[in-house]
DNA sequence: ACCTGAACACCGTTCAAGT
DNA sequence: ACCTGAACACCGTTCAAGT
């Protein structure tokens, strides 16, 4: 019983990791992905090595509390292809990765981010994101309803571009779902239904 | 002629004056608009408390090398709007707004920023600009060419969030007029050209 | 009138010392 | 095995002291 495999952690670290896991996501909430670290390490009654001990980076940090939902968007773009036509589900699938880049204030930027750095603990996440909703482009471009010359990587930075403009003035943080919608609406294909 | 209203500066404050402008022009092309005062200062040569007597804040350098162009693109609308259709008249416009905001990295958040605080030396000069890309909506739309559901703060909008998107990867940069293209066709009333 | 740089209040990150 | 907090190298901003 003394070894099986990996051996459990101790309860202290236990204890602290899920202290500042809960903590990150409250400062996160309040501050953005650029939260003061030291901050979260304070308000977890935490030393600052604790932190870094656990979480070696701020990518680390944020793929604890994101992995999950980059994950889920991955699989809910193959259940959306499976149940709604191609720009039904292109457009919902987007409508939901945009809401949920809403979440965090700076969130679109650290994706970003993360896409341009293979060393992130969230870099493949991104990508199988961005691959999964790049089916559905390809399934409505199949279909004739999106434009030939838009790629996957476009559609996902234009994405990004909303829920980043979105974060920048309050008059446009309501505004999100229809800047999304006059953006889409773009890569339609001409005579789309009217 | 010792009192001529407005006296003139010391020689050694008009000459630290200028080249801490043309360190900072330098600083923020390498570093983007973030970049580090302290920096300017070290480089100029110059005291830390010198930059910040020259100019109080950030936003205050920012002005100093930005206002003309901002104030020439507010002029450049009127230009536009009387030598091109509506529709060619607003997409060069912010075909040129889009290039310059490319300019310096970061240059998208600080317009945005600048947008949101009125104390922003910047603040006015923005506001006009929008103004003028916002008389060339007007006229397109009244004209039919642009959807009605279009407000001048969207269209902006989305022209800084194109700027920023293209900043995020260095696969974008280059295709910042196709996703700009992207954006506007979107904005295009439905029937426009087949 | 203008310049200087120390001082203050913050960062992120590392690591020797403790338990 | 894990925790702690001082230490290091940076910020932006202010301001007393100098010339």
């Amino acid at each position: 019983m003394v070894e099986s495999g990996a051996r459990a952690p101790r309860a202290d670290a236990q204890r602290n990791y899920e202290r500042i896991l809960d903590v990150a996501r409250t400062v996160i909430e309040e501050q953005g992905t650029q939260a003061s670290l030291r901050d979260v390490a304070r308000r977890s009654g935490v030393g600052l090595g604790t932190l870094y001990r656990h979480f070696p980076s701020r990518d680390a940090l944020l793929e604890a509390l994101l992995r999950r939902r980059f994950d889920h968007l991955a699989e809910r773009a193959e259940v959306l292809a499976d149940s709604c036509p191609p720009w039904e589900a292109l457009t919902r699938w987007l409508d939901e990765f945009v809401a949920g880049a809403g979440r965090y204030r700076g969130l679109p930027e650290s994706i970003m981010a993360t896409l341009r750095d293979d060393d992130s603990p969230l870099h493949a996440a991104c990508l199988g994101m961005r691959r999964s909703g790049g089916a559905l482009l390809q399934r409505a471009q199949l279909a004739g309803q999106v434009r030939a010359d838009v790629t996957a990587v476009d559609l996902f930075a234009l994405a990004n571009a909303v829920g980043w403009i979105a974060e920048q003035d309050p008059a446009l943080t309501g505004r999100r779902e229809h800047l999304l919608a006059l953006v889409l609406d773009g890569l339609g294909a001409r005579p789309r239904q009217a």
